[in-house]
DNA sequence: AAAAACTTTCAGAATATTTTGAAAATTCAA
DNA sequence: TTGAATTTTCAAAATATTCTGAAAGTTTTT
């Protein structure tokens, strides 16, 4: 039984990862597809992922597309194969980098820009559009502050938190 | 057309708002109530937001609940006054910490969660099973890590972040 | 150049999420 | 108490998102 118990947890985990993944953004399937390559020792191909998850063919190809979007996963062309194979990136603090700098590309980049725009062409000449100015200003330092802390983490390896990080990750 | 540059702002600024909110999985009637409440110098109750936002009383009521779940805007009861009024809090650096403490909440905890449950009864007998529990650990282990980052990150004003952050802010 | 192998697209179907609004529950004043 | 004012709930409707699968597109082989 200890092969199928392996299965259980495979299944378990991929199931998790999709369900979780919905939670903070991200669709089921991707995230589905993300857990089994990660799982995979060996690359697939569409059909082999379509028959494993049970999805279809189009659902399948959009969501590798997604992935390789998000830098999760990679193309890789086997010799004297036709088809396309995938492979998850399985170190997993690149995995959290990589994820970290799209949320951050995703999630802060729009809002700076957003508060920018609405500045625009409005003057602090009355106590309520100063109001009005001191938040959206206050919105754009906070953001490029945090878009600030999220690159200089990412960047740096050097970084005191990140070495904090690699102790406890190396232990 | 002063008054009304400012009134067009402010409706742009509510209507971004609740599109951003969607990307980062916040729904965007919560969004544009937050918006609005941010906006008002006054507290506001259930039929004002109603008529503002042209929403009705029941996503009114279930979303303001959730913007007190994630300490983003105050009850108020007024003297003399039966409805209860909705303040938001105005610090945008409380704000954005109350939401950086709600998603390391909601999106890393259950992680955390789910993993060591998979680990769960699982013995390293042989190198398939190893290779499972090696990448099921290093989610443990980055999870756990992100979230110490953040508790930090958000526990301490001595931390040197955010006195590199209060820096830029205050000037 | 034709055909086979494979990938991508996209309109409609299926599913999931959000919203409505009226009924039920609660709170408060008289 | 009673009942008016207000808030909450929740089933059904509206909307948004995701998925399917067949057709169109592309690449490679013969």
């Amino acid at each position: 039984m200890s092969v199928m118990e392996l299965k259980e947890a495979k299944d378990k985990f991929i199931h998790t990862w999709g369900t979780l993944a919905t939670q903070w953004g991200i669709n089921r399937t991707m995230a589905q597809i993300h857990a089994l390559l990660l799982l995979s020792s060996k690359s697939m191909n569409a059909d082999e992922i379509m028959a494993d998850l049970q999805i279809s063919r189009g659902n399948v190809n959009m969501n590798l597309r997604d992935l390789m979007d998000w830098g999760l996963i990679y193309k890789q062309l086997l010799p004297g194969e036709r088809k396309e194979y995938f492979i998850a990136e399985k170190d997993i603090w690149k995995v959290a980098k990589q994820i970290a700098k799209e949320r951050r590309r995703r999630e802060i980049g729009p809002l700076i820009e957003a508060m920018e725009d609405i500045k625009e062409g409005i003057q602090p000449d009355t106590a309520e559009k100063e109001e009005f100015l001191k938040i959206v200003n206050d919105i754009s330092k906070v953001s490029v502050f945090a878009d600030n802390t999220m690159t200089s983490l990412l960047k740096s390896d050097e970084n005191w938190l990140i070495n904090n990080f690699i102790k406890i990750f190396n232990k």
